[in-house]
RNA sequence: GACUCGGUAGCUCAAUGGCAGAGCAACUGACUUUUAAUCAGUGGGUUGUGGGUUCGAGUCCCACCCGGGUCACCA
């Protein structure tokens, strides 16, 4: 028998006789080194010249020792690769989070852990291509690149083209190629790929971050909270073996159907105000502060709040806390979602959904907007709060608006934040740890340019 | 960006303003079924960086760097 592997500890008997373990990609297994079997010179060499780290190669007959363990009795070995840095302190590892950050690969060298978690991260991802592979949906790749960012209300990254000699952003969101494809004829599309935000840093954003976007021809918002609690249940069967996943000590069921409560029902339910009967911005105000005195609560609003943010806070102070199960939140105000398509006879309501689970949100779906003429004036209502100081309103994509005026087919669309269900399956509460490298700052706190 | 906690040997951590230490790792030696092996010994430090206070600073003060947390920002 033969293996190779990491030398990942050693314990020497003597001048005559070694144990130790060797590790590779499917655990450990224990050597035994003894000097009549591998002869003077290379147990030697074994003795003065191997260190804890080494690549080897182990050759021998299989053993049992007295307490039963399986173990090689070694005739001959070989040097596979040398270690020049030992590794950490072989019980108590690398805590320190920023060598664990910085020095991704000693966290994973000897937290196996952090191995399993990353493992759990791509079987994630691969079932869901297997799921939407079977469901008919083509993956494809859309620019990074982009002359215009849109599909999200973000700062882009911005950089320079040379060979085209222009100004370049790095994407926010795939949304708008993925529906050129539609237009194009394309009927189900998906992307997983890294979006990029100019934003901050905390336990919940990272500005690099994985997306899953897809759209699906002839389907509507609806048609979507089915595929979604479909797929995520799938997942959870394949990744876990079991539909359950817990978080933070509290565990959900996600066998499918998950509830579905309307954005409008759940805020009156869970602060008694009723959103869609107050319009004007200063009597949804009143009623929100007055709501947040009533339940102790502290909602982040000023008397100039604008009326949609005022609604989202009232979703995030009182609803959103209390959503543990699988749920569907939908029916979201227009003035939120500039891509989505409205309720027919309903202007001040769009069809779009949020799936929440154990309070994270995990995506974002809408039935898309595929009226050419009503996209331009949403955009040119981006373009006026960009004007007034709204970084993050969207830009005007004149080439998207041309697109859908050779006619998009009724569409459903979604985005899954890849690395948030991998902390909800993960049971991580920060994005970093189920990021393999996070972006830090220079270490030695110079500017790199 | 604000507040807050932290940064000491390769790793994990100690040290009333008074000689900078332990365990693991490394090195030397003992031990031929150990497994956090055991036992004896040795070496290892610009205490994040730069100033200041003091007879004396890891410790107190100021500035800066890096990281964590909370908040803000980010639907």
């Amino acid at each position: 028998m033969t293996i190779v592997g990491r030398l990942v500890s050693r314990r020497d008997m003597g001048k005559n006789a070694s144990f130790a373990n060797l590790r590779d990609g499917s655990g450990a297994f224990q050597l035994y080194l003894r000097r009549d079997r591998l002869g003077d010179e290379p147990y030697a060499q074994f003795r003065a010249l191997i260190d804890l780290s080494d690549f080897i190669q182990a050759t021998g007959t299989p053993m049992r020792t007295r307490s039963g363990e399986p173990t090689l009795e070694v005739t001959e070995y070989r040097l596979l690769s040398k270690a020049l840095t030992p590794p950490p302190d072989k019980w108590h590892g690398v805590t320190d989070t920023e060598t664990r950050y910085r020095q991704r690969y000693v966290d994973l060298m000897v937290n196996e852990e952090t191995r399993q978690r990353f493992v759990t991260r791509t079987r994630i991802i691969s079932a869901m291509r297997r799921f939407l592979d079977a469901q008919g949906f083509l993956e494809v790749e859309t620019p990074s690149l982009q002359p215009l960012y849109g599909g999200a209300a973000a700062r882009p990254f911005t950089t320079r083209y040379n060979a085209l000699d222009q100004t370049f952003y790095l994407r926010i969101a795939d949304e708008l190629y993925l529906k050129r494809l539609i237009v194009g004829g394309f009927e189900r599309v998906y992307e997983i790929c890294k979006d990029y935000r100019n934003e901050g840093i905390d336990a919940k954003h990272s500005p690099e971050f994985t997306m899953m976007e897809l759209y699906q021809a002839y389907a509507d918002y609806e048609t979507i909270m089915r595929l979604v609690e479909e797929m995520i249940h799938a997942i959870a069967l394949e990744v876990r073996g079991e539909p359950t996943i817990t978080f933070g000590g509290r565990t959900v069921t996600l066998t499918p159907p998950w509830r579905r409560v309307k954005m409008r029902d759940a805020i009156a339910e869970w602060s008694g105000v009723d959103y869609a009967a107050l319009p004007e911005q200063a009597n949804l105000y009143a009623a929100a502060a007055a709501a947040g005195r009533e339940q102790g609560k502290d909602l982040d609003i000023t008397p100039g709040t604008v009326w949609p943010r005022i609604v989202d806070e009232l979703f995030k102070t009182f609803v959103r806390p209390n959503i543990v199960e699988p749920t569907f939140i939908y029916d979201y105000p227009t003035a939120l979602s500039p891509l989505a398509k409205g309720k027919p006879g309903d202007p001040t309501t769009v069809e779009r959904f949020q799936p929440l689970i154990l309070g994270s949100e995990i995506g974002n779906a809408y039935s898309e907007l595929n009226d050419p003429q009503e996209q331009l004036a949403r955009f040119r209502e981006q373009s006026r709060d960009r004007a007034a100081g709204d970084e993050e309103a969207m830009p005007i994509d004149e080439d998207y608006v041309a697109a859908l005026r050779y006619g998009m087919p009724p569409t459903g669309g979604l985005g899954i934040g890849i690395d948030r269900l991998v902390m909800l399956f993960t049971d991580q509460h920060a994005i970093r740890d189920v990021i393999l490298f996070p972006a830090l700052r220079n270490s030695d706190g110079k500017a790199s340019d």
